[in-house]
DNA sequence: TTTTAATATGAGCTATCACTCATATTTATG
DNA sequence: CATAAATATGAGTGATAGCTCATATTAAAA
């Protein structure tokens, strides 16, 4: 009898073509992003892309944000996955080499679509830690953090610090390529791996 | 007789209370951005920060995006002309001083106020040429363009790149530190001016 | 002082956005 | 088939944002 106050948590989908939605929302919401930005990112906007209706969108979303996350989450998730299948092919194999991969993995999701990524970052600040977003990125710094654990390398800074430039970094240099309007990937990736190669202290080839 | 379909600019400022509205203006919309995000972003709520009717502040700028557009330009101008301060004052010194120095005003600049210096560097991709906004850009890379090209050094990419690289590995770093809620500037400039010198081949010290 | 220009005000208009709900349709279940 | 559950619909609602305008106040000009 104790008026439910947030009914928030929406329905999960069970039937294939609730799936599909709900797909096609985040396929949207993915797509306006990229292509209007912030400005046109409504949800009714979200919805008509999505060829679904306005009501069909807050029957597995409580709200805008709920999307949002979940765009964030599917993101760092992919992202995640990824590394972890590249740290795992290259176990055993040079440093060097495992480093490659994923600088390949990491420009591959943030270059092709800049705009979308650049402001995924953004909400996902935004939103902080509610919604539970952070495991994922944990997954991915985790990877890094542990390569360069086992590397034996002597680095200039700590562990942490050490994972936190080289990402920061590589993401700095891949967002002005790409707001540059570069197209050119294997130089993109050449100079990062410049980059990260001369900050870890790795002897040029 | 014809209909002025865009009478957009506004009043200019001439005497001395409306160039205090302006600028009281343009500092409370750097505090809201920076505080409250592009959320609580609302032209309203500058005014009513700025201590300002809403009325004033649409005799001096013709819409919202004229607000961000000089907030964006503002800041430009300023760190284009610290930046130039600095290069002219390290006239004929070693350039690790300079770039030091230069490392010191772009950190400056952007760490004290992270999420300002983000969304001001968002926001200003979205206003993108319109508004004349890349002069001031322009100036600040020149600074360091001009400073490599002189060095002497033995760049890995050809100018252009290489300048556009350390600024975007500087502001990559210093970003992700102040997201991270980090206070050490010091060791902050240190991990920058280590990022940079080995980006650039410069051997250690 | 009188007149004119500059500046300031804020209630209110219009458009749009996030979100709801009553209803209809589709799929699963027995 | 009949019934129930899941899914889809979109007009409509309340709130708010950008912006206007008629009016008031202050400062400069004559």
């Amino acid at each position: 009898m104790i008026p439910n106050l947030p009914p928030k948590p929406r329905k999960t989908p069970v039937q294939a073509r609730s799936t599909a939605t709900v797909d096609a929302i985040l396929e949207a919401a993915a797509r306006i992003l990229e292509t209007e930005g912030l400005e046109g990112y409504t949800t009714n906007a979200i919805a008509k892309r999505a060829g679904v209706s306005i009501g069909s969108l807050y029957q597995y979303f409580p709200n805008k944000d709920a999307v949002t996350a979940a765009l964030v989450r599917t993101d760092s998730e992919t992202m995640a996955a990824r590394m972890e299948e590249v740290r795992c092919a290259f176990e055993g194999r040079p440093i060097r080499d495992c480093i490659d991969a994923l600088i390949e993995v990491a420009v591959c999701h943030q270059f092709d679509r800049p705009m979308l990524a650049r402001l995924i970052d953004l909400e996902e600040h935004r939103l902080g830690q509610d919604f539970g977003l952070s495991e994922a990125k944990q997954r991915i710094v985790q990877v890094v953090r542990s390569l360069l654990a086992q590397s034996g390398l002597d680095l200039p800074f700590d562990l942490d610090t050490v994972t936190q430039d080289v990402f920061a970094l590589a993401h700095g240099i891949t967002d002005a390529a790409g707001l540059n309007g570069e197209t050119d990937r294997p130089r993109l990736n050449t100079r990062i791996r410049h980059a990260v190669l001369s900050y870890l202290g790795v002897p040029a080839s």
